[in-house]
DNA sequence: TTATAAATATACCAATTGGTATATTTATAA
DNA sequence: TTATAAATATACCAATTGGTATATTTATAA
């Protein structure tokens, strides 16, 4: 069973979590998170260390929402050319799925980091590099089991993919929009069906 | 002749410019401002009428610096397709020639300014618009000079383009490496010369 | 039920925020 | 050279910033 203060975490996790993703670190003030959890500072402080540990915490916690629902699928037992197509499927409603909560935390994360906060940069990069490594994993998966050709590089078409992904729900949310995205996850499949594909 | 206040005002947006595209909107301090440029606020107050008008100058001139080579090109007569490689080759060093400058202003602002100012949102979605507009004018005039096939969208193929170059900036500065930059560039004359051209 | 520990609220801190009114300095035209 | 206009510096403002020490409340085990 959680304690009172497991729950208190979680609940201020939730949250700050989409504000964090909004407003971004320095665009999130104290004063906006205890009228937004209705906690005191004593509450917030008492359960994280300063504002750079909460906005860390809140960064993992948006991934996951983010992710959520793809990891599971991901952990399932199935062939590695259908995850591939799971997961251009989970981009298509991507933009929707995170609009409430303020957008993709990678890029919002990302950019708000850059030249600004080394701890919550580096997380950014590392889950990145997670994110793609899963992708190479995936295609080299479908290569063992002879969806995919033998000579295709995985490292490179996994980062061109994620690259198109990111490039794509930039575009999205700046215009509102979820048409990119379906655009893209379009192209993304019919690349894996024409040069991927045996 | 420039007044000295027109001069002044140049300065500030130099000086500017890179700061606010590194730390953002409201990463950016008014002393911060004073500090880099060694003015007053009377002197910044006096050239500009807010930090937001500052804020969207200086983003406006970061515009210019980050693209400022690849305008004049466009301006020069030439064939669509020329220019069209011309595109993609720019970019192959757009990650080194703004990286001092804080890297690439649409992403930043992009991100930064979403959920949060809407004027400077209005902006980049405008600036957006109008750099894949110009990316589809060119693709419709390689098409009238016979370049690339009658059938072609031009829209679709600017928009997947501008994606796609947003996405491997994005990499590239997480990483801190050119390498998704010219693997993306190349991957995009690929395309160009495969799908596009007849 | 009670003593203690855990959790949360309150009151306060110095430093910083964007902005303004006014004083001072610098440029310009006659 | 001087009067005036333009440009910049200074001193100040209330509000807000992240953070802390301590008081108070709430949960828990005996």
């Amino acid at each position: 069973m959680l304690t009172k203060a497991e729950k208190t975490k979680q609940y201020i996790l939730e949250t700050v979590g989409p504000y964090f993703n909004k407003h971004g670190y320095t665009g999130t003030s104290l004063s906006d998170i205890t009228k937004a959890t209705g906690l005191s500072k004593g509450a917030i402080y008492g359960n994280f260390e300063n504002k750079e540990e909460l906005a860390l915490e809140a960064f993992n916690y948006n991934i996951r929402q983010a992710m959520g629902t793809l990891r599971a699928h991901m952990d399932m037992e199935a062939p590695g050319i259908s995850k591939l197509f799971a997961i251009t499927n989970f981009y298509r409603s991507y933009y929707l799925d995170n609009k409430l909560s303020g957008g993709c935390p990678m890029l919002n994360m990302g950019i708000d980091s850059m030249n600004h906060n080394s701890i919550l940069y580096n997380r950014v990069v590392d889950v990145m590099n997670k994110l793609v490594k899963g992708l190479s994993d995936l295609i080299e998966q479908a290569k063992s089991e002879g969806a995919i050709k033998d000579e295709i590089d995985s490292d490179y078409y996994a980062n061109q993919m994620y690259a198109q992904i990111q490039g794509s729900i930039f575009m999205s949310y700046m215009r509102n929009n979820n048409r990119q995205m379906v655009d893209m996850m379009n192209s993304i499949d019919q690349v894996i069906r024409k040069e991927l594909m045996t």
